[in-house]
DNA sequence: TGCTATTTTCATTTTTTTTTGAAAACTTTG
DNA sequence: CAAAGTTTTCAAAAAAAAATGAAAATAGCA
């Protein structure tokens, strides 16, 4: 009975701190556009002292598995957290990646960049409707052009020296 | 007939630039999460030679005046438009800010940094719960905080900064 | 190989976000 | 200061994004 109050009191704390991991996540993930049950499940694994399976996420989450399934799905492809096995279960478990400067450059890598490859093919096609014809004010417009080609440029630079930076 | 021809083509020109840009700041925007009619009417403002009423603005996106009086207002605290005084016409009119620079900085301020100091509260109300209860596994516990704080330290000086290396 | 446990996929439903449109609130000017 | 022009607001509609859940696919074991 003593114990039992001892361990009930533990897992209260734990609980109130896992609610608040998950809370601080879903808002971290948000901002970089992530849904909230990606944010929910990296809160979870994030405090989790040992590699939790599918459906233990999904149960202490109260989400169906398909969102689960979706969610890890995402932060593998993120490389935000990672399979671990674990001996005499079938199940795969997972354990979150807390190098915060690495998940940030794979960020960068896979959800911004592709968007800058695209914008610079655009840019050359405006280019081509400028010069195709002389009677546009050309000073205007190419310097506008100029200022886009400058701006994917330097993000195309900066954004994955970004991560170097981080001295996390 | 001859100049007609000619105004026509320029404006064949001009059009299809304008769906370029239009489709260029869509996307751009929506990396940093606004909405498509944001993206729309700065792309309309960016190629603009002159100011542009909100009226023109609408009727050229073939939007809503509520749209593009909400999309205005976002732009506007963003600093990435700015109206201008057109003699003769009691309108507002709207032309695009292009230093990307000064734009970007805003969006840090404005959309980022207050979300990292809702974090730091959230972080410290964590810590509290680790302390509170001495049976919980103090090492590992800490460690993971200690990672949180320095996230967003990192990020709180390092998003600010950022407007800085961008040498547009 | 076949059986069972586990995970993924995806059409449908739910939730959230964005847009519309009309009324209210301003603004300018005669 | 009133009348017309212009902009904003906000409830309702539409569109987009995310979650569900059940069926399909895959993987591990006997």
């Amino acid at each position: 009975m003593q114990i039992e109050n001892k361990v009930q009191k533990i897992n209260e704390e734990e609980v109130k701190l896992e609610v608040e991991s998950i809370d601080f996540f879903v808002r971290m993930m948000s901002i970089l556009g992530l849904p909230r049950s990606v944010g929910e499940i990296y809160g979870v694994l994030y405090f989790a002292e040992n590699p939790l399976s599918m459906d233990e996420i999904s149960s202490r989450l109260k989400i169906s598995m398909g969102s689960t399934s979706q969610g890890l799905k995402t932060l593998r492809s993120l490389k935000a957290i990672r399979t671990s096995y674990v001996q005499g279960d079938r199940k795969d478990h997972y354990i979150a990646e807390t190098e915060f400067r690495r998940l940030f450059s794979n960020f960068i890598k896979e959800d911004i960049l592709p968007h800058l490859d695209s914008a610079a093919d655009r840019i050359s096609s405006m280019e081509k409707h400028v010069i195709a014809n002389p009677d546009m004010n050309q000073e205007f417009y190419t310097t506008r052009i100029e200022k886009l080609k400058r701006l994917t440029k330097a993000g195309r630079k900066l954004l994955p020296a970004l991560a170097g930076l981080l001295k996390i």
